[in-house]
RNA sequence: GGCGGCAUAGCCAAGUGGUAAGGCACGGGUCUGCAAAACCCUUAUCCCCCGGUUCGAAUCCGGGUGCCGCCUCCA
């Protein structure tokens, strides 16, 4: 079996091959510097992440390349308004990203280049394609000839004669077409800049992506992700540079998320309808956003708010408790064998289901179907009187390997078992075996008001923290 | 005006030709001193509407309705 993967650019699932066996190499764009990012920002970031480790479980050398914009109009903009510096505000929000999106199980990137440090790639890459004809300066800017590249449009699958450049884009007067854009910007007066063979400037926004992806993975590369809205024109542009300057293609595959809504909206910066994931992560649990996230399939739009946020909440403890479960047992088990192979049979084919279901587009809804199954199975062997240590083991590392593919985790971070809740469970146990159950009852509700849960099992008593 | 997506139970959501996964919520039951956790059962005769193709369609085709997105910075 391989992986099947949808690419914008046939609109067909395809069969995924990669250019060299066994490697693929994948850019996603990332975000611009100049805030906090949201939860629609979090989406992309959470689903190419998992696209990574699925690859990676799926036995393949992963490139991982992810991109700052770290200077462009909005962070000149921001550094206006805040009376700081660009490098400032970047350096800041670069932190922020970090340390958002690794709470959300996010990875960091084998390489997360940045534009001002790409500078003397994307000059070069720029002065290229003026001298094989597909660009052309204008007082201190750079224009790409849009008309000049003939496969424009094929990835939006859109007519280059359809669009309404005349109508919503601003003719700017340097520009010979309205369908041009800027490869290079002059700077205006005091603006942070570059020196150029035009004179001082700094790059447009989407030449960036074309010299990173040639500097850091080649020509061309296997995938290249972001979100649906990235689609056009940005992703557009970037084929048309690289496509002119290497004359090969940019990308084999490339993949689109699906948005983040509320209230049936996109979210978006610009509408201010979002939620920080810096704010959010305060009040729930990052797990569970990931989760929330992972349960929908990432080419569909997600319809967000509190209420599915808490009903995720519920199934993902649901998997967690079933982990704890068998853990549990494993940790007061004697090894008594009992159909073994069965339930390792049905362990391996739960593992295949998962597989199977990955292999199809990262499908990950349907992943997360097969661990609600796995936790299913996992609790009805626990009903059985003897259990095997090798199949509650062989639980235990399904359910690992497979959230772990997910990039969930099953566990929170252990605190400290509190002697003075098991001295409590001590005079609780005592009290029922006394019959007195007021006292007993006392003792568990004392316990709850401090979130602790007490199971009276019948291998004995258990207790855990509330999430 | 061009291009595209979506419409499945109370809610969320898979499924794209073979007779409706899964989760949350609800109800009934088992277990328990009572709970918790778990398990079992129940919950859409049907997948926005109207036609068509087919032995057979939620799935394909045509038409319609509604919502959303891109065509401008945007994940």
């Amino acid at each position: 079996m391989s992986i099947v993967i949808y690419n914008t650019l046939t609109r067909e699932k395809e069969t995924f091959q990669p250019l060299e066996e066994g490697k693929v190499k994948i850019y996603v764009c990332g975000p611009t510097v100049y805030n906090y990012i949201h939860i629609g920002n979090a989406r992309p970031a959470i689903v190419f992440d998992t696209v990574r480790r699925y690859f990676e479980y799926r036995g393949f050398d992963v490139q991982f390349v992810s991109n700052f914009t770290d200077v462009d109009d909005k962070l000149i903009k921001a550094a206006n308004e805040l009376g700081e510096d660009v490098p400032t505000i970047a350096e800041r929000f670069i932190h922020a990203y970090h340390e958002d999106v690794s709470a959300l199980g996010v990875r960091k990137a084998d390489c997360h280049p940045r534009v001002t440090e790409t500078m003397p790639e994307i000059i070069d890459f720029i002065d290229q394609l003026i001298a094989k004809g597909y660009a052309y300066e204008a007082e201190g800017d750079v224009y790409f000839k849009t008309r000049a590249f003939e496969d424009y449009g094929k990835l939006s699958h859109q007519s280059i004669n359809d669009l309404r450049s005349g109508a919503r884009i601003e003719i700017g007067e340097k520009k010979h077409d309205p369908l041009d854009f800027a490869l290079w910007k002059a700077a205006k007066k005091g603006e942070i800049s570059w020196e150029s063979p035009w004179g001082k400037g700094r790059p447009g926004w989407h030449i960036e992506c074309s010299a990173m992806a040639k500097k850091f993975l080649g020509d061309t590369i296997d995938i290249h992700g972001g979100g649906q809205d990235l689609a056009f024109p940005h992703h557009e542009n970037e084929i048309a540079q690289s496509e002119c300057l290497n004359e090969a293609p940019m990308a084999r595959y490339w993949m689109h998320n699906g948005y983040i809504n509320i209230n049936n909206e996109k979210m978006s910066k610009s509408l201010g309808n979002f939620v920080l994931v810096h704010d959010m992560i305060k009040e729930h649990d990052p797990q569970v956003i990931r989760f929330f996230m992972l349960a929908v399939h990432y080419r569909n739009p997600i319809n967000f708010s509190n209420e599915l946020l808490e009903s995720a909440k519920t199934g993902l403890n649901r998997i967690r408790t079933a982990y704890e479960n068998v853990k549990h047992r494993l940790s007061i088990s004697a090894n008594l064998a009992q159909n073994e192979e069965k339930w390792t049979k049905k362990i391996e084919e739960l593992r295949q289901d998962f597989i199977r279901e990955m292999d199809d587009d990262f499908n990950t809804a349907n992943a997360i179907a097969v661990l609600f199954e796995a936790a299913k199975e996992a609790n009805l062997y626990l009903q059985e009187e003897n259990t095997s240590t090798t199949v509650l083991s062989a639980f235990i590392g399904l359910f690992e390997e497979l959230t772990g593919v997910l990039g969930l985790t099953l566990t929170k971070e252990e605190e400290l078992l509190d002697e003075e809740i098991e001295a409590l469970i001590q005079e609780r146990n005592e009290a029922r075996k006394e019959r007195n159950f007021a006292r007993a009852d006392e003792i568990r509700d004392e316990l709850r008001a401090k979130n602790i849960i007490l199971e009276d099992t019948p291998q004995g008593v258990r207790w855990k923290r509330q999430s």
